[in-house]
RNA sequence: CGCGGAGUGGAGCAGCUUGGUAGCUCGUCGGGCUCAUAACCCGAAGGUCGUUGGUUCAAAUCCAUCCUCCGCAACCA
C-alpha cells in the first residue's frame, strides 16, 4: 500500500482569467505531485475555483447574467487554463458544489453550537453607495479608495468567529512544527505582525450581498469567505467525521499557497480546524509572486501574460520550464519575452535537445540505431556514471524542501555532464578505427542511459518533453529504482529516428511577431 | 523607532546560520572540435559583495548606523 499524500493549491477566485503568475501555483504543485507519484506516493492533488462573493455578484450583474452563469463560464475558463499547461491534478473543486454548500452549512452549525461563533455587531467605516465597509488603511486620503467619496461609522449585524480562543494553542503549535509555515521569513510575518499583538475576533457572515452560502439558522445572512472557501480542502475529501476518503488523506501535506493569503492560511484554517477538533495540515507554502518584468501583472499596466497564450507561442513545456526553474525559492521572480526565449534557446534546445539529437544520431549513423552491448568500460566513464547514479537521491533531498528550481538544475547537471562526455570520448574519432568499435558502443550506450535515467525525474517537470524523449529512445523503463543499475536500456533495442525536441527561437524575429501580433 | 525580506561582475541568482583567497547559469571575448539544432567542450576578461563605522589576526558573512527597493500592517480572495 503506497503511502498518501495530499497536496492541494489554493482555489481560484473566480473573477477574472487567471495570468502567468497565478498559473504558476499550479505548476509548481504539479511538478510535485508528479513527483511523488513517481517515488512511489499515492497522490491526491486538489485544485478549483472559488466562485462566491460581493465582487462576482457586481461583475455578474454589469455582464447581466446571473451569478452561476458568470463563475460557470470563468471557473471553465481556470479548468482550460489548468489544463493547457498538462496540469495532473486528481480533483478539480467548485464552492458552488451543492455538497459542499451543505457541508459548509453544517460546520457554520457545529461552531455555532459549540459556542466558537457568536453574533455580534460589524463596526467600521462604510461607503453608502459602494455598500461596503473599509478599514482604516485601506481608504485614500480618508475617503473611500473606490469612489472618492466620504465614509461614515455604521454597524451591522454579523457573526464572529472566536479566534482569541486558539491563539495561544496556535502559537504553540508553530513554536513546535519549524515546518508548518514555509519559508521561514513567512513563519515571522505571521508571527510578529498578528499572532503576537493578539488576534481579533474574525467575522464570518454578511448581510450586504447575497451571493453566498446562507447561515443555516438565519438566512439574511450568507457565509463569508474564509468558511466558505477554506473548508474545501475537507469537504471535497468527503469530510464528516469517520468518513473513509477523509481519513485517508487528511491532514494534508502540504497546501500551497501564494504568499497573499498566507495569514487565512496560518491563523484563520488552522484555528477552524482546532475547533473542528481535526488535525492540522502538516505544511504551508506561501510561494513568491511571479512579476512581468518589474512590474506586478494587472491590466492598467498593460503587461499581463497569460499562461494559454504562452503555451501556444512557446510549447507547453518551455513555459513549465521557465516556471520551475527561474522562479527563486523565497524572493519575487520575473517572466518577460527575452528571458523565456534565452531560457529555451540555452537549457533546453542546446543543453538538453541538441544532446538527445546528436547522441540518437550517432547510435544511427555508426550502428543503424541499435542499441549495442556495453563491454569495453574506461576511468573516464566513472565520472558521470557516478553523477547519475548520484542524482535521485540529490534530487529526492531537493524537493523535500520544495526547492523544485534546485532539483530540476539536478537533472540538467546529467545532461551537461553528458555533453562534456562525448567530448572527452570524442566517439566520432572512435568511429574511424575498426578497432574502437566496442569502446564506441559502450560510450554510446553510457549516453543513452544516462538520458534515460535523468529523463526518468526530468517526467515530473516536462512530461511532454520526457514522453518525447522515451519515444525516440522507444523505451518503456520509466521506473526510478533502474536508474541504480546503470543497465535499463535493452540491448539490441532499435532506436526511433532523431527528431529536435526543441527548435531554437531567433530573439529578435520572434520579439517582433510577438509585437505585431499583439497590436492586432 | 510597526513587522518581514532584498540590495553580490552586463543580466538572473547562490554563498551569510557554523567569519579565512567570491561561486553558478546566461551574455561577451579567445581557442578547440565537427557527432549534433551557428549547437557542444576548454580558457579568459569582468565584482573595493548598497553606505559609513565597529568587533576580529581575518567580514559578502557578526554588530551598529544610514540609503534604496519590495511585501505585510487584519476582514480587499
Amino acid at each position: 500500500m503506497n503511502k498518501p499524500f495530499y497536496i492541494s493549491t489554493a482555489i481560484a477566485y473566480t473573477s477574472g482569467k487567471p495570468h502567468i503568475g497565478n498559473t504558476y501555483e499550479i505548476v509548481l504543485a504539479d511538478a510535485i505531485a508528479r513527483y511523488k507519484r513517481l517515488t512511489g506516493y499515492d497522490v491526491y492533488f486538489q485544485t478549483g475555483t472559488d466562485e462566491h462573493g460581493q465582487k462576482i455578484e457586481e461583475k455578474a450583474i454589469l455582464k447581466g447574467v446571473k451569478p452561476q452563469e458568470f463563475v460557470d463560464e470563468v471557473s471553465l475558463e481556470v479548468k482550460r487554463i489548468w489544463n493547457s499547461l498538462n496540469t495532473s491534478y486528481d480533483k478539480f473543486v467548485r464552492t458552488t458544489n451543492p455538497n459542499h454548500e451543505k457541508v459548509v452549512q453544517k460546520i457554520f452549525q457545529k461552531l455555532y453550537d459549540n459556542g466558537d461563533i457568536y453574533k455580534g455587531k460589524y463596526e467600521g467605516l462604510y461607503c453608502v453607495p459602494c455598500e461596503s465597509f473599509f478599514t482604516e488603511s485601506q481608504l485614500v486620503d480618508g475617503k473611500c479608495p473606490d469612489c472618492g467619496r466620504e465614509v461614515t461609522h455604521q454597524s451591522e449585524e454579523a457573526y464572529f468567529f472566536k479566534l482569541s480562543n486558539y491563539t495561544d494553542r496556535l502559537i504553540k503549535y508553530i513554536e513546535t512544527h519549524p515546518d508548518f509555515i514555509k519559508p521561514e521569513s513567512r513563519k515571522n510575518e505571521i508571527m510578529n505582525n498578528f499572532l503576537k499583538p493578539g488576534l481579533q475576533d474574525l467575522c464570518v457572515s454578511r448581510t450586504s450581498f447575497k451571493w453566498g452560502i446562507e447561515v443555516p439558522f438565519d438566512t439574511k445572512h450568507v457565509i463569508y469567505v474564509w468558511l466558505d472557501a477554506l473548508t474545501n480542502y475537507i469537504t471535497f475529501l468527503g469530510y464528516e467525521p469517520g468518513n473513509e476518503n477523509f481519513s485517508k488523506y487528511w491532514p494534508a501535506d502540504i497546501h500551497l499557497i501564494g504568499k497573499d493569503i498566507l495569514r487565512f492560511h496560518t491563523i484563520y484554517w488552522p484555528i477552524m480546524l482546532m475547533a473542528l477538533d481535526l488535525p492540522l495540515p502538516k505544511q504551508i507554502f506561501g510561494h513568491p509572486w511571479v512579476l512581468s518584468g518589474e512590474d506586478k501583472m494587472s491590466k492598467s499596466k498593460g503587461n499581463v501574460m497569460y499562461a494559454d497564450e504562452l503555451a501556444e507561442e512557446f510549447g507547453v513545456d518551455a513555459v513549465r520550464y521557465y516556471l520551475l526553474h527561474e522562479i527563486p525559492y523565497a524572493n519575487d521572480g520575473t517572466i518577460t519575452y527575452e528571458l523565456l526565449i534565452e531560457r529555451i534557446n540555452s537549457d533546453l534546445a542546446n543543453i538538453l535537445g541538441n544532446l538527445v539529437n546528436r547522441t540518437i544520431s550517432m547510435s544511427h549513423k555508426y550502428f543503424d540505431g541499435v542499441v549495442m552491448k556495453p563491454t569495453k568500460f574506461e576511468e573516464i566513464d566513472k565520472e558521470l556514471i557516478t553523477l547519475v547514479r548520484e542524482m535521485p537521491s540529490k534530487v529526492e533531498s531537493k524537493m523535500n524542501e520544495l526547492r523544485v528550481a534546485d532539483a530540476l538544475d539536478e537533472i540538467f547537471e546529467a545532461y551537461r555532464r553528458c555533453n562534456k562526455y562525448i567530448d572527452e570520448t570524442t566517439p566520432w574519432i572512435l568511429a574511424k578505427d575498426e578497432n574502437s568499435k566496442e569502446r564506441l558502443a559502450t560510450v554510446l550506450y553510457n549516453l543513452l542511459e544516462s538520458i534515460r535515467c535523468a529523463t526518468i525525474l526530468l517526467s515530473a517537470f516536462l512530461p511532454e518533453t520526457a514522453d518525447e524523449i522515451f519515444r525516440q529512445l522507444n523505451t518503456n523503463n520509466r521506473y526510478i529504482d533502474s536508474i541504480e543499475g546503470f543497465s535499463g536500456m535493452d540491448i539490441d533495442l532499435k532506436l526511433n529516428d532523431p527528431k529536435p525536441i526543441f527548435i531554437r527561437i531567433d530573439k529578435e524575429k520572434k520579439l517582433e511577431e510577438i509585437k505585431s501580433k499583439k497590436q492586432n
